[in-house]
DNA sequence: TCAAAAGTGTTAAGTTTACACCCATGA
DNA sequence: TCATGGGTGTAAACTTAACACTTTTGA
């Protein structure tokens, strides 16, 4: 099956990295690990695996989120392949790292309890083994550029939110506060990001409208810009 | 020298893509090469190669593009892993996309003749095969958003260019036409666009002042926009 | 009754776009 | 002398940014 012109070509441990974001309290997060294993077992790391023989790269990514989280199909995009030489003291291995948005509450507790996973503030990050850290450098950077134009925000929010939390969380993506007055224009101006008659009196004595995002409307209106 | 954990795991071929861009007489082109070996030689595909075992795989884009065009230390940027397990109709190979930018002037010649490879127009390009399509499109894109807030296009032209070059290569990335006053009125705003007493008699009557691009001033400087 | 979050418009500043003619030269 | 590409400024339209007070309600 595989051609004699490959053959002569060495092969590779080939892996993915997961770079998962939530979101609460108004802080931005990330599903870090305790390594379980050899070498470097404790240290803090993403969430990786290594690809099987006949599965696609991102479904790799899919499988490893799906194992962490218990979710299946997160809004997930490619950070890039990291692939110096000696960047796991394990072996060669040539990991691509993956980026995913999910919304904390739906993440199922008893798997990242059983994974030694735990939500760690992005401004407080701790030191991370082998490339780990520039992954989520760049995978924050990627998000950064991607949320003023793209609905994505929505993947870490609950199917209903108030604007106080989507500004929140453009906030603690963008790393800078919002004009709460020009914010709230801007979303207006948007009429995939609806109304519900719903009011939230959790987070406020007066309580908040609850919003919610139709992406039926957005595919029809294909303009973001927040 | 692997650790045992890790010997469980398959190994795949993990092979570098290069999408290498060029300019010429107002037109965005590509370095495409006619396929060398089997399968499916003779078709059209981006030039490439497998990842030697000690080589970082940025490394390996750039011996693959030094094999191609006789030049080190070309610009370069990774565009993404792409890793289908039936990308390949040889076999199970990983290939990690580069773009590059290089100068068509300063490119050998011989050594392109030598590898069956021709600069094409991107916006004429042959059928590519496996998913090398789908990673020119990756590339444009990444070429597309890169260039309006990044000096990158200096390494398309000349080291010295007059400001219809500039102008035409702005136009032929981003696939839209400019005016050519606000252009001007633009670049005249970046101090590290440097005029030169050199004049250009070869592309028009009157001749064209010639400009530089000064690295060092613009790493001082820091701001772009084009 | 007061603390805490929700909600609401206007104006000034800055940025972007549109637009047309004269110049210098070689063929 | 004329065809070709080089070079130049202004005004209108639009976008962005700055800014402060009233409302509701639970503690």
């Amino acid at each position: 099956m595989t051609s004699k012109f490959y053959q002569q070509y060495p092969k590779f441990h080939v892996a993915v990295d997961c770079i998962i974001f939530g979101f609460q309290a108004g802080k931005l997060k990330l599903l870090l690990q305790k390594r379980p294993f050899e070498p470097r077992q404790g240290e803090w790391s993403l969430m990786g695996g290594f690809v099987n023989r006949d599965e696609d790269i991102e479904d790799a990514a899919q499988r490893v989120l799906h194992e962490l989280t218990g979710l299946h199909g997160l809004y997930m995009r490619q950070v890039g392949a990291f692939g110096s030489v000696n960047r796991d003291s394990g072996s060669r291995v040539i990991s691509i790292a993956y980026f995913a948005l999910v919304d904390i509450e739906k993440v199922n507790k008893d798997l990242t309890y059983q994974n030694s996973a735990y939500w760690e503030d992005v401004t407080h990050l701790p030191v991370l083994l082998f490339d780990h850290m520039e992954m989520v450098r760049c995978a924050l950077q990627r998000l950064r550029t991607l949320i003023p134009s793209r609905p994505v925000g929505f993947h870490l929010l609950p199917h209903l939110f108030t604007l106080t939390q989507l500004q929140q969380l453009y906030e603690a993506i963008l790393g800078e506060s919002i004009d709460k007055r020009n914010f709230r224009k801007r979303v207006n101006e948007m009429p995939f990001i609806e109304k519900t008659d719903e009011i939230d009196r959790v987070n406020s004595k007066r309580g908040a409208t609850l919003y919610r995002f139709n992406e039926r409307a957005y595919q029809e209106a294909q303009f973001f810009k927040l």
